[in-house]
DNA sequence: TATTGACTGATACGGTTGTATGAAATAGAT
DNA sequence: ATCTATTTCATACAACCGTATCAGTCAATA
């Protein structure tokens, strides 16, 4: 059981405590001795506290970009697919939970966006955008601008995984039960798909 | 034309200054620089950093109460009276766009919420499952925990006015001309009643 | 006009920050 | 076993942080 390298040891600490407390309110100094490594390791590996920010980043959001491309070329009807989508989404947040806390400070911070998450948010827009064009062609989905559905799809899963430490506090730890987080996906997803298709015995043109 | 008290002008340039860079990025010294005001104002003014950030955080949220329970009280049905809560959340993050800054940020914490942000979240959460409950017991929405539709009704606003920095520096400013915001609310409007409500024709129970 | 209270202004202090530096330790190849 | 390249470690440094201090200003009151 050896312990893994230091620039992973490093990554990893540094995601949790710059998800918990921000960029500015993390210091090297914690980041090093979270990693069990040296003052020094983070500008020896990475060659600065933002190199090492922008690593985490990195890392951090290149596999929901493969996981969403991944569930948009599945089966199924468009609308199908986004639903698929929708799950990728809460699925990968899940699995890193400080995900969210990392992208929206970022999205709502005054300054441009670092690199690598830019890539990435286009990406999804993109192939989402294509998915409800697609579905508008087919008459599933109601006319409109695609990016707007986008926005109403995303806002679910990353809301949802935001506000869920508060909401755990909150609720005294109620809504972090397994069974209660899957029935929340659900109900979201059959929320989505109601707002996203047309009423079920309405007239398409 | 004279200017505005220190203590107002403090409050204004903190609650920017909160929102773009988070409690720990900001020094008391960008904010009384902003403020026209000296180093020691804050202190003074507020007796600390912490307490000026509480003050702003307060300030920034008590409106959004007030404005939430009065739409919750119009006329019409529980789905209508839900809607106009929805649009009482578009209005006020619209006003103030500093805001869902400070709650996602604080939300996304790990350390317990402010006293005013905690109160305030109590009673809105309380004022919208009620309605959602009113609704069901109608047999107007399906059934399901009241959270999880209230969850679904506030995370587009909320997600919205988030991404909303992002989004225009993504699509260059078209995102912000008036007319776009404008048909964007309609659509998330549109979309949350379509997933409030049973799909039209089914029949209930 | 003298006095009192509210406020502003400049400066100081201990502590923390990110980064730089160079010595010590380690590992791999010859 | 010796050399070399890589990584660790301890320390140093200038810059900035939040707060405290205290003299100065100003307006209102008596």
């Amino acid at each position: 059981m050896t312990a893994p390298p230091t620039p992973d040891r490093l990554r990893l600490a540094a995601r949790r405590l710059f998800a918990e407390q921000g960029y500015a309110g993390t210091s090297i100094r914690q980041i090093v001795r979270r990693a069990g490594a040296n003052l020094g390791a983070v500008t020896y590996h990475f060659g600065g506290k933002q190199r090492l920010y922008h690593a985490v980043l990195a890392e951090a959001i290149a596999p929901l970009v493969e996981r969403v491309t991944q569930a948009a070329e599945g089966p199924g009807s468009p609308v199908d697919r986004l639903e698929a989508v929708m799950r990728a989404y809460f699925t990968h947040l899940d699995e890193r939970r400080d995900l969210p806390a990392l992208i929206s400070r970022e999205m709502a911070q005054g300054r441009p966006l670092p690199p690598p998450m830019r890539e990435a948010i286009g990406r999804i827009s993109q192939t989402i955008t294509g998915l409800v064009a697609d579905g508008q062609a087919e008459g599933l989905i109601p006319p409109g601008p695609p990016l707007h559905f986008g926005l109403s799809l995303l806002a679910q899963p990353i809301y949802f995984a935001l506000v869920r430490p508060g909401l755990a506090r909150f609720t005294e730890g109620a809504t972090e039960q397994p069974a209660w987080r899957a029935a929340l996906i659900e109900h979201a997803v059959a929320f989505a798909r109601r707002g996203l298709e047309f009423p079920v015995t309405v007239e398409q043109p």
